[in-house]
RNA sequence: CGAGGUGUAGCGCAGUUUGGUAGCGCGUUUGGUUCGGGACCAAAAGGCCGCGGGUUCGAGUCCCGCCACUUCGACCA
């Protein structure tokens, strides 16, 4: 490709809604151009670096059986009526009719669409297991599309369904598919992409995975434990406390006016805010039903374990009602009365001689025994864990927190949409079963914008060789000398026809143009042919990470070119 | 959905307070001089000032309504 007539405008300002360092080199180096809010069309560049991408995923996934088929974009709301999500989910599933008024949708996800697929006369249990795939475009109305390619409303992913005549063949799978997502990150570049424990969310099932590229721009929060290796997204991360015993103390009514924040309470009393029972008061979807949380006083609590502990919508209550007898601020578990459903979290198992409210406007008891004091029917666990806590696993205090972009997940799915969509098959007995299923997705422009994150400089993206829009940069600088245009166009002529991706820049313009938009592009190898170079048969030969920069005689280029792309490519690849 | 911000040339912005010929920088085109990190000189092209209504002799500017984009929050495979 002759960058003279590529189309996509690199330039130096950063337009003024680009937040992130992808979106900014994506934008500024015309890999890219917004539609609407969420919604991209690809120039070359991209399109080329998500197909590549999209080829090393295609490779893994048939190297593990996998039958790559196409679902449709567009389906009827029948088929989600079938699984129940059709109601369930909110508008973020775009909803339409069709000219005859029946209810469509567009595709967020395939898992009924695979369903749909598979499903006729039970087969044989012999005919299981298999995986089918596709790459294809998703649409999910986002609430809120940000940030360049790492959130929006429109996207490619690659979708995967596996089924299963039992739990652990589906294990054996999700297995494979596990390590086959590991060599997918490492052969794009990033082997730093980790699995980390999740919350299945909306997918329903139990055990699943997010692979997590660890960067400060991420929107999810990743727990992990150097000491172990644990790693878990915080929606799902375990919680362990230990408390040691204060020694008992008789409960005690004690003024406390206008100290109702923890904080106010424990500096108030010269307590530790972990020597107070904290509560933290949610409603049931948006209604006047109460959820009281009692939990340890530094501790917070985790929304989404909370949610799946209910098993409903919850969300922080805005206002108390008077009718509730919930007396805010001061809320403690000593003869609470308030209406509500009262829930004890385990960090305060066991604890004794706690601060908590007395339910009276101004007044705090202090020497809480739990045991003593309260009969807990059951604790459940719904805190959130913190940095410095004791690992779940190992059992040391070594928990870390960072910030990660989830580019890919694997779930074990169950029956849920087999058993609801009627997709069973017909074992040796003659009987039927629901077919155990799995799914696998990952991100494909979402890949490409973190490997962008992860892989940059300040002039612009390092693409790795594997996904590079191009291997090779061939800057022809002084085009306008015929001795440089006649190197130049037979080495570009050459390096095509020995099998390399060449973008080739034959413009007339400075050096220092040539250089900036090279670094945009961020092709790796980069090959500069100039009166100087020539002078002393050479063209110059440098690595886009400054890694490497040396001659190689214009006689023999093409071959040592060549010969750097297949090393490197070399380097890449070797994931094992 | 809640709270803010912004819409003026391809991009970045000024002009809006106090109504009176549509501006600047970058980029683009043409000609010339330069040439290893976004060169210089000269000339030129490029605008429904987000959309609709209103006030006015006159609106980019004032008033009303709408839309889009964007930030934070809510939300989220």
């Amino acid at each position: 490709m002759k960058l003279s007539n590529m189309l996509g405008d690199r330039f130096r300002e950063t337009p003024a809604d680009c937040q992130i360092i992808s979106q900014i080199f994506m934008i500024r180096g015309g890999y890219m151009k917004q539609v609407a809010n969420g919604i991209y069309s690809l120039y070359m560049p991209a399109r080329r670096i998500v197909r590549k991408i999209e080829n090393i995923i295609r490779e893994e996934m048939d190297a593990i059986d996998g039958q790559e088929v196409l679902f449709p974009v567009v389906m009827p709301a029948d088929l989600w009526r079938e699984s129940g999500r059709y109601d369930k989910i909110g508008s973020e599933l775009a909803r339409f009719k069709d000219r005859g008024g029946n209810d469509m949708v567009l595709g967020m996800t395939h898992e009924e669409a695979s369903v749909q697929l598979v499903r006729g006369t039970p087969k044989a249990e012999s005919a299981y297991p298999f995986m089918i795939y596709q790459i294809q475009t998703k649409f999910r109305d986002e609430p809120r599309a940000r940030g360049g390619l790492i959130r929006v409303r429109e996207f490619t992913m690659k979708d995967a369904y596996s089924f299963h005549t039992s739990q652990e063949d589906l294990e054996k799978y999700y297995d494979r598919a596990y390590h086959a997502y590991e060599r997918i990150f490492a052969r794009c570049g990033v082997p730093e992409v980790v699995a980390v424990k999740s919350d299945s969310g909306m997918m329903g099932g139990s055990i699943s995975h997010e692979f997590m590229l660890l960067t400060d721009i991420g929107e999810d929060t990743i727990v992990t434990c150097p000491a172990c290796g644990y790693r878990s997204n915080m929606e799902a991360a375990d919680l362990v406390v230990k408390n040691e015993k204060l020694g008992e103390e008789a409960l005690t009514k004690v003024a406390t006016p206008d100290q109702k924040t923890i904080e106010e309470v424990s500096a108030f009393l010269g307590k530790r805010p972990q020597d107070t029972c904290k509560a933290v008061v949610y409603q049931e979807n948006l209604t006047d039903k109460y959820i009281v949380v009692f939990l340890r006083g530094d501790l917070e609590v985790n929304e989404t374990k909370l949610r799946n502990f209910v098993g409903c919508e919850i969300h922080p209550a805005t206002e108390i009602t008077e009718a509730s007898g919930i007396v805010k601020g001061f809320i403690g578990p000593v003869n609470f009365s308030g209406n509500a459903r009262v829930l004890f979290d385990k960090s305060l198992d066991g604890t004794d001689n706690l601060v908590c409210g007395a339910n009276e406007e101004g007044y705090h008891y202090t020497g809480l025994s739990i045991e003593r004091d309260l009969k807990v029917e059951g604790f459940c666990d719904v805190a959130k864990t913190y940095a410095g806590a004791i690992c779940p696993v190992c059992g040391k205090p070594a928990i870390s927190i960072s910030r990660g972009i989830e580019v890919g997940n694997i779930f074990q799915l169950g029956t849920k949409y087999s058993h609801s969509m009627g997709l069973q098959y017909q074992n040796k007995d003659g009987g039927f079963s629901d077919v155990i299923m799995g799914c696998y997705g990952i991100g494909v422009g979402r890949l490409c914008a973190s490997v962008c994150e992860v892989r940059h400089d300040d002039y612009g993206p390092i693409w790795p060789i594997t996904i590079a829009p191009w291997q090779v940069h061939l800057c022809a600088m002084r085009a306008d000398k015929p001795e440089v245009r006649e190197a130049a166009d037979k080495l570009y002529n050459d390096l095509q026809k020995a099998g390399v991706e060449v973008i080739y820049d034959d413009r007339p313009v400075s050096a220092g143009v040539m250089f900036s938009d090279a670094d945009l592009l961020g092709v790796p190898v980069r090959v500069i042919v100039s009166p100087k170079t020539l002078g002393r048969g050479a063209v110059e030969v440098a690595a886009r990470d400054k890694s490497f920069r040396q001659d190689a005689s214009v006689d023999t280029a093409c071959q040592e070119i060549a010969a750097i792309v297949r090393d490197m490519i070399a380097k890449v690849n070797d994931v094992e």
